[in-house]
DNA sequence: CTTGACTCTCCCCTTACTGGAACGATTATA
DNA sequence: TATAATCGTTCCAGTAAGGGGAGAGTCAAG
């Protein structure tokens, strides 16, 4: 029978994190007496904190530490470690990647004084209208795999052969990582339903980018900026032609994209 | 002049950040209308949104970026993203070393259905007194590198000499790991003064932990085991011994570390 | 003039706690 | 036994970086 500040000081947790885990019910103390609502621990309960804090060093969430304590099975946890182990492995390479990209800017800055300044090259053109197969949902942009996923699942249904690139339309003007209208698609040779439909942007200008998904925005940015030089205003949802991507087997850093804005003067 | 939602439709950051940081006064849009408070963007601004987004993506904080944006100087921004880099290496070691230790509790699990199963060998022992040099402080878990430091450049300029290993006393019966009331010292052969005191904490039981400092939790747990059931109980503050640790040069899972508490049946 | 899209502010919610205030209970000392 | 120090309790507010939504005002097109 420990009070709580000396079963914190064996188990090297704050009282304040023991008295927050009985709160939302993670682990609660052996014994609270009714009258003062002292809290009192027994030292068998010290195996199961050094279990939670464990879990803790190993990046577990409380959620899902409490379903581990709930299941209780040695099978649960070693299959809960190890696909800890694959998240964690992911977000080291994510953060390597991340590195590599920090030495890339800081010689670019070196040698320009910035890291700002990508040439993009902007040209106009007359898309001749197209027909496309497309999906058109409200999702966020780590849904985008899904959405291609089922839309090729589609396209073999109705037995429909892309002939051209994937693209897709962004219907809210306003940009929401979470929650966005997107509408991704592909041009097909030919074929109706209810998937299928003309694309006619008109005059458009656009710019090509080299490089993964995720900084998209500088080409954005390169095309707003040509836009306003040249006098030039939106006049619909812009569009993104993925000329090679993630199923051409390249590194993100090979991809090529083509942005596209419908325009007029 | 565009409006917030097409703003961020093409710099690609939603609507509720762009708000956020303007209150926040980290980006502020070029114009706002005193009317009915809409916020207008101009096309220029796009670059410093844009280099904005860059160093979210290398994990600076809004107020690292804040900074970054106030000097506006090449040579800061990459000393920044150079200290910064450095922090990410450190973190992407941290989670190796987490990694590698979720391996070996995978093993373990496999061999023996649960990993909390550290074997502790604990003894009891009658310290004779010691003479010791000591500095106590209310301090995180995270500054007794600097308080070892001050102890020793106490004993430099005293001219003590250490004729035993560190140790530390925890006062406080609770452990909190921002702030505690910590005693750090080292054993000397002689000598008198302001931080130099007698250490007679009598019979006490003890064990010995072999691995780096953070789980020293373990083996506080088998003490605490071990006195109940041979009926001790805790009359005095726990301290540590530092036998080998990171002043000798060897890898933490190498530390040795002694964990004891004064008792009394 | 109406409609629908857009924008505004304001408030609550998130994680895993930490800090403090106000107050009651226990314990060591005088 | 009286008092003071320590320990315990609950409740409230705050963190970083926004997200979700309500309710109300505004804008442009038909």
């Amino acid at each position: 029978m420990l009070t709580i500040g000396e079963f914190s000081g064996i188990c090297r947790v704050s009282v304040k994190t023991l008295r927050y885990y009985d709160q939302i019910g993670l682990f609660k103390p052996g014994r609270v007496n009714g009258e003062n609502g002292y809290r009192y621990y027994e030292v068998p309960q010290l195996r199961e904190i050094l279990l939670i804090s464990r879990l803790k060093q190993y990046r577990f969430s409380l959620p899902e530490i409490a379903a581990i304590l709930a299941k209780n099975d040695a099978e649960y946890l070693a299959a809960s470690i190890r696909s800890k182990q694959e998240e964690i492995a992911r977000e080291i390479a994510e953060q390597q990647s991340v590195l590599r990209a920090m030495k890339q800017d800081i010689e670019k800055i070196e040698r320009c004084g910035t890291f700002m300044n990508e040439a993009y090259t902007v040209k106009t053109v007359t898309m001749q209208p197209k027909t496309i197969c497309t999906l058109r949902r409200k999702m966020g942009i780590k849904d985008f795999g899904a959405a291609f996923g089922d839309l090729c699942a589609g396209l073999g249904k109705r037995g429909l052969k892309p002939c051209g690139p994937f693209l897709s339309i962004y219907h809210d003007e306003e940009f929401d990582r979470e929650c966005s209208d997107i509408e991704v698609g592909v041009e097909v040779d030919s074929g109706s339903g209810e998937h299928v439909r003309t694309f006619a942007p008109g005059l458009c200008c656009f710019a090509t980018h080299i490089g993964p998904y995720d900084d998209f925005s500088q080409c954005y940015t390169a095309l707003a900026e040509w836009m306003e030089g040249e006098g030039y205003t939106v006049s619909g949802p812009p569009f993104e032609l993925y000329i090679k991507g993630c199923e051409s087997n390249v590194l993100p850093s090979a991809y090529v994209t083509e942005i596209y804005f419908p325009i007029t003067r």
